[in-house]
DNA sequence: AAGTCACCCTAACGTTTGTTAGGCAAAATA
DNA sequence: TATTTTGCCTAACAAACGTTAGGGTGACTT
C-alpha cells in the first residue's frame, strides 16, 4: 500500500468503502479520514468523486474484456475456451473483490455520459462469452437453446461469487472456477426423475 | 394505483425510485415529487425514509419464505419440489420488478438493528432451498457435492432475472422458470469434450 | 351543525454533501 | 543554496439532505 501512487491508495480505499456503504452513501470525508487527511486533500490528486467510480469500474472492465479477447484469439474448441473464460473472470474478480463489487454493484451511479460507454464494454464482454457458446455449437459441444440467455445465466453465476467469496475461505479460486464450469456444463446431474 | 392507501402508493412510488437511483441518490422530495406532493407531506403516512426501506425489503422476504416453506410442506420429490421452487421464485419476482430489485440491491441499507433480522430471513430461505437439495441426495435424485455452494449458484442465476426481464418481451416468468430450471438441472449438457 | 378524519401545505431546523480558494511546510530538483 | 513540486492544511461555499412544527381545507360521521 505505501509503494503505491497517492492516487492509486486513494483507489484502493475508495473501493473499499464504496463496497462497504455504497457509492452515494461513503462520503470524500470518508475517504479521507480512512487515509487520515482531510476530505479537501483529496482534489489534489483526484478531480471528482465520480472519476474515482468510473476509474475503478473502467480499470475491471478493461481487465476482463482483454482476457475475454485472449481466450477467444487462441485456438481451442468451446469446451476448453469456456474452462479458461471462467478460471479467469473468477481469477480477477476475486483477485480485486473491493473494486469487482463496485464494478458489478455500483456502475449505476456513473455519470451519464460516460455510463453509455461503460454499458457498451459490458456488452462486448458478454458477446464474448457468447461467441464461445455459437462456437460450442458450431463444434456440437454445447447445446444452448438461447444464448443470450445462458450467457446472462453463467455470468450471473459467476458474478455472485462477490457476495460470499473469503480469500482465507477453504475454496480458493481456482477451484471455485472448476465447481462453477462443472455446475455449469453439467448442471446438478439429475439422475433420475421418479 | 388510485384505490390503493396513501401508504401503499408511497411504498410503490418509492421502490420504484429506489430502484432507478438506488436508496441514498433517491431523496424525499424525489418521491414526493414523483406523487405530486411535498416531502413534508409524506410524514403524515410514513414514519422514516429508513422505514420505507424496510417495510419493502421486509415483504418481499416474507413472500418468499412462505413460497419456500410451502413447497417444502407438500409432499413431492426433490426433482418435482426445486421446479416448483423455481417457478414460485420467478413468478414472485417478476410479479413486483421495483420491489424486488429494492429487496436484491438495497437491502445494504437497512439500519443495523433491522439488518441483522432481514440477513436472518435470507438465511432462512437459502435453507429451505439447501433442504431440497439434501432431500435430492436422499433420494438419490441429485448430485451437489457442495450444497451451500450449488444453492447460491442457484439463487444468483434465478435472482439475475430482474437485470434482463422484461414483462413486455417474449419470455414469460413460466417459461423462463421452465429454461432456467432445465439449465440448473442438466447445465450446458456437453456432448463431448473433444 | 359540530366534530372528526385524512391529506397536504409552507417554513424552517440542523446536518451533511461535494468542492474551491489560498496558504504553508517539507522534499526534490536545479 | 535557490526553486520548483508535492502534499496537506484551514476555512468556507452553496446546495441538498431528512425531518419537525403548526396550520389549513375539504370530506365524511354523528
Amino acid at each position: 500500500m505505501e509503494n503505491l501512487s497517492r492516487k492509486e491508495q486513494i483507489l484502493r480505499v475508495s473501493a473499499k468503502l464504496f463496497k462497504e456503504k455504497g457509492f452515494e452513501a461513503a462520503s470524500m470525508r470518508d475517504i479521507a479520514g480512512a487515509m487520515g487527511i482531510e476530505a479537501a486533500s483529496l482534489y489534489s490528486h483526484i478531480k471528482s468523486k465520480d472519476e474515482i467510480l468510473e476509474t475503478i469500474c473502467f480499470k475491471m472492465a478493461d481487465e476482463l474484456i482483454k482476457a475475454i479477447d485472449e481466450v477467444n484469439d487462441i485456438y481451442f474448441n468451446a469446451a476448453e475456451k469456456l474452462t479458461l473464460a471462467i478460471k479467469n473472470h473468477v481469477r480477477i474478480i476475486t483477485g480485486d473483490l473491493d473494486a469487482s463489487s463496485v464494478f458489478l454493484r455500483e456502475w449505476r451511479h456513473i455519470a451519464k455520459l460516460k455510463l453509455k460507454d461503460f454499458i457498451k464494454l459490458r456488452n462486448r464482454y458478454e458477446e464474448g462469452f457468447t461467441q464461445i457458446l455459437v462456437n460450442g455449437e458450431n463444434e456440437n459441444v454445447f447445446e444452448a437453446t438461447d444464448k443470450k440467455f445462458a450467457v446472462l445465466t453463467i455470468l450471473s453465476a459467476v458474478n455472485w461469487i462477490i457476495e460470499w467469496y473469503d480469500p482465507k475461505g477453504k475454496m480458493q479460486p481456482d477451484e471455485i472456477a472448476e465447481h462453477l464450469t462443472e455446475f455449469i456444463m453439467s448442471g446438478l446431474k439429475v439422475k433420475s426423475i421418479a
